[in-house]
DNA sequence: CCATCAATCTTGACACTGTCAAATTGCGTC
DNA sequence: GACGCAATTTGACAGTGTCAAGATTGATGG
C-alpha cells in the first residue's frame, strides 16, 4: 500500500508482502554502509527505510552477522572485478600493471573505505563469524593473488627467489595495511598517496 | 563495606566512596580487554566487576570512549618501552636488530591482539574520536619510528634512496597489516610467522 | 469458489547497552 | 555539629538484537 510518510513523500510500505524484502534490505544496507559504516547500521533503522516491522528480516537473515557477510560476499566479487581489469589490462606492461595496482588498491579502498571495513574488518572476521560462503569467497579471492603473484615473480616484476605464498601474504599485507592506516584515520587524510604508492613499489618489486 | 557474593566470596563494595575508583575502572577495564576484546567491554559489566554502580565511571570519564583512550595511550607507552630495548640493544648489528623488530611486531600484536586492536582499530580512531592526549602519545610513537627508520638507512639497513617518511609509512604499514590480518582472523592461525617475517625483512631490507 | 497451508510478515516481550539528571551519602574543614 | 562538595546511587530514557507467538496474505488443490 502507498502512505505519505512526515516529509510528504509517498512510500511504498509493505503489508504482509513486500514482494522482494531480501533484495530491498541489502540494497538499503549497502546504502546505509556506505553513508555511515557498518556501526551505523542496525536491522530497526535498516527495517524503517525499507518500510517494514523490525524483525522482518529474520525470515531472510538468521540475525545481523549473516546479512553483514552477504554484503561482504558481494563486495569481494565487485572488488574482483575490478582488480581482473588491471590484471588483464595488456596495454601495460607487467611492471606498469603492478605499480597500477598498487594504486587501485589505495584508491579503491579509500573510496569504499566503509565497504572496505566491512569487507576486511573485525566485525565480521572476529571470533570465527563469517559465513562459509564468504570464507570460500575470500579464500578465492586470495587464491587469485597467490597466482598473479606467482606471474609477476616469472616476469620479474616480483623478487623470484621468495615463496609465492609467502610473498602474497605481504605484499597484500602490505597494501592492507596501508589501506587500514588510511582507512582508521590512524595517517592523516592529507598523506600523499602516490608518494606512498611508490614508496611501496619501490620496495616490494624487484630491482 | 563487606558483603558476600552469591558464590560466597567476600567482596569489598564501594558504598559512597571507593577510595581508588578511577585505578580500579582501569585496572578492570584492562583485565576485560585482554579476556574479551574491546568489543566485550560495557561499563555496566565493569562497574558490576569494580563493585560499584553502572555511572560511577562517569565521574572519571566523560564517557565509554574516553575511557577506552585512556587504555590505548597506556598501550602505546608500553610498546614503545618494549620496541626501545630492541632498537638499543648493543648485542645485535643493526641489520639483526631490524629482524628482531619485525619478528618482536608480530608476535606483540599477536600474543596482546585484543590491546593491539584497541590501540590500532577503528573503535577509537574512526569518527576522529581519539582523544588530544591519545593522538599526541600515537604521533610521538610514529615519529621515534621516522627516527629509526632513516636511523636504519644510514647504517644501510633500510634502502637509503627513499625518503624518511615515507619508508617509516610504507614499512609500518607492512607491519600493520600482516598483524591486522592475523589478528582478524583474515590469515589462519596456523600461519608460519617466522617465514612471513623472512619474506617481511627480506622485501624491506635494502639489498 | 472455498478451504488449507505455508510464506511473510507484525507485535509483545526481554535482556542488554550508554548516558543524563536528580538524589543521596560521606569526607574534610571550620 | 554544620556545611560544602566530591563521590557516589537511582530513576529514567532511547536505542539495540533477538525470540516466540500471532496475524495476514497469496498460492494451490479439490
Amino acid at each position: 500500500m502507498t502512505y505519505s510518510n512526515i516529509t510528504g513523500v509517498k512510500m511504498k510500505k509493505a503489508r504482509y508482502h513486500h514482494g522482494d524484502l531480501r533484495h530491498s534490505l541489502i540494497k538499503a544496507a549497502r546504502d546505509m554502509i556506505r553513508e555511515g559504516g557498518t556501526e551505523a547500521v542496525s536491522l530497526r533503522k535498516l527495517a524503517a527505510r525499507v518500510g517494514v516491522s523490525r524483525t522482518a528480516a529474520y525470515h531472510y537473515f538468521k540475525d545481523k552477522n549473516i546479512l553483514l557477510c552477504t554484503l561482504a560476499q558481494e563486495g569481494f566479487h565487485i572488488w574482483q572485478e575490478e582488480a581482473d581489469r588491471i590484471f588483464l589490462d595488456e596495454k601495460m606492461s607487467h611492471e606498469d600493471r603492478y605499480k597500477a595496482y598498487i594504486r587501485w588498491y589505495m584508491t579503491y579502498a579509500l573510496e569504499n573505505a566503509e565497504y572496505y571495513d566491512l569487507m576486511f574488518g573485525r566485525a565480521i572476521w572476529k571470533q570465527n563469524m563469517a559465513t562459509e560462503n564468504l570464507k570460500a569467497t575470500a579464500y578465492d579471492v586470495f587464491q587469485k593473488q597467490v597466482a598473479i603473484t606467482r606471474q609477476w615473480q616469472k616476469y620479474g616484476v616480483l623478487p623470484a627467489g621468495e615463496d609465492g605464498l609467502r610473498l602474497a601474504q605481504v605484499t597484500w599485507g602490505t597494501l592492507h595495511g596501508l589501506a587500514r592506516l588510511l582507512i582508521d584515520g590512524i595517517y592523516s587524510d592529507d598523506s600523499p598517496i602516490d608518494e606512498i604508492c611508490d614508496c611501496a613499489a619501490n620496495l616490494l618489486m624487484d630491482k
